[in-house]
DNA sequence: GTACAGGCAGTAT
DNA sequence: ATACTGCCTGTA
């Protein structure tokens, strides 16, 4: 199995095992001969189905994405990748840190807000620190949060707080709702655009069909699927684009059509010789 | 020094 | 609808 950590910004690697920041917890993932254990802190345990998504028919997901010949290729070639369910509160406001920076950056962000914000946890004589929640990022000052690196991301990232605080942002009702639904209310928050309202409903709403568009997907696109729109688009995209490519996206690779952008993501970062 | 990095909102046409 | 702009900050 392979971690996708492009979806994880907190977690890494310390010998033969994964630390990350999973909400108010640190987990503990280590290889048991062909398969793996988690451990976790304090109380979760055997978590894994849960983070993993093991419970996903992915026999059924993977040749229902496999609608051409690249994809069927990727599928094969990145056996075991998997989509990461993660905590919606923690996901959301770690996206938007995320807009117009690159992935050591965004780590940097969130490491440093975790440090000032989240409860500090030893395991194996290593400290790590839990996510802030909603609430403390609420209660700081913008010039405090913006020493962790964020600098004009600040004011998005208290509106999306204040927005979970007043219930604006209330993730049961947005995972009961469908998708266009749910889509249309993350818009409404300040600093939550097309790009991350499509990325927090793939990875902690339960939104399977949503289909994110970044730089790095929109190149994939435009080398492979071109002929699969009937707007010329380039590597930027206007939001009518974006809604007319994502749309594309999802008629052609039905109602898993995340799986397909994490396998043709992940292929792009490979092909591109990053390490995250 | 300049260009660029996994977007977004604001403004003008 | 589309085009253009500024934005924090670190790295190449």
């Amino acid at each position: 199995m392979s971690v996708n950590s492009g979806q994880v910004f907190l977690w890494e690697m310390i010998g033969d095992s994964w630390f990350g920041t999973y909400g108010s917890h640190v987990i503990k993932i280590s290889p048991v001969d062909g398969g793996q254990e988690v451990f976790s802190f304090p109380e979760l345990r055997s978590c894994e189905r849960r983070i993993f998504r093991l419970d996903d028919d992915i026999v059924r997901i993977l040749s229902e994405i496999s609608r051409d010949q690249l994809v069927s290729r990727l599928v094969k070639k990145y056996a075991g990748l998997r989509l990461i369910r993660q905590e919606p509160e923690q996901c959301v406001l770690s996206f938007v840190c995320a807009s117009n920076t690159n992935i050591p950056m965004i780590r940097t962000m969130l490491r440093n807000l975790t440090r000032k914000y989240g409860e500090r946890v030893v395991v194996d004589g290593k400290e790590f620190f839990t996510f802030p929640s909603a609430k403390k990022i609420h209660r700081a000052t913008k010039p405090e949060i913006c020493s962790c690196g964020l600098g004009y991301r600040v004011k998005a990232i208290k509106a999306v707080a204040e927005s979970i605080i007043n219930g604006n942002l209330d993730f049961e009702a947005l995972q009961k709702a469908k998708y266009e639904d749910a889509k249309k209310e993350l818009l409404k928050v300040y600093g939550i655009g097309n790009k991350i309202a499509d990325c927090v409903m793939l990875f902690s709403l339960e939104k399977l069909e949503a289909f994110p568009i970044d730089v790095w997907i929109a190149r994939s696109l435009a080398r492979h699927f071109k002929c699969l729109s009937d707007s010329k688009f380039t590597e930027k995209l206007s939001p009518h684009q974006y809604d007319v490519l994502s749309d594309t996206m999802r008629a052609y690779f039905g109602r898993y059509a995340g799986y397909a952008q994490q396998y043709l993501f992940y292929h792009m970062r490979q092909q591109a010789g990053r390490k995250w």
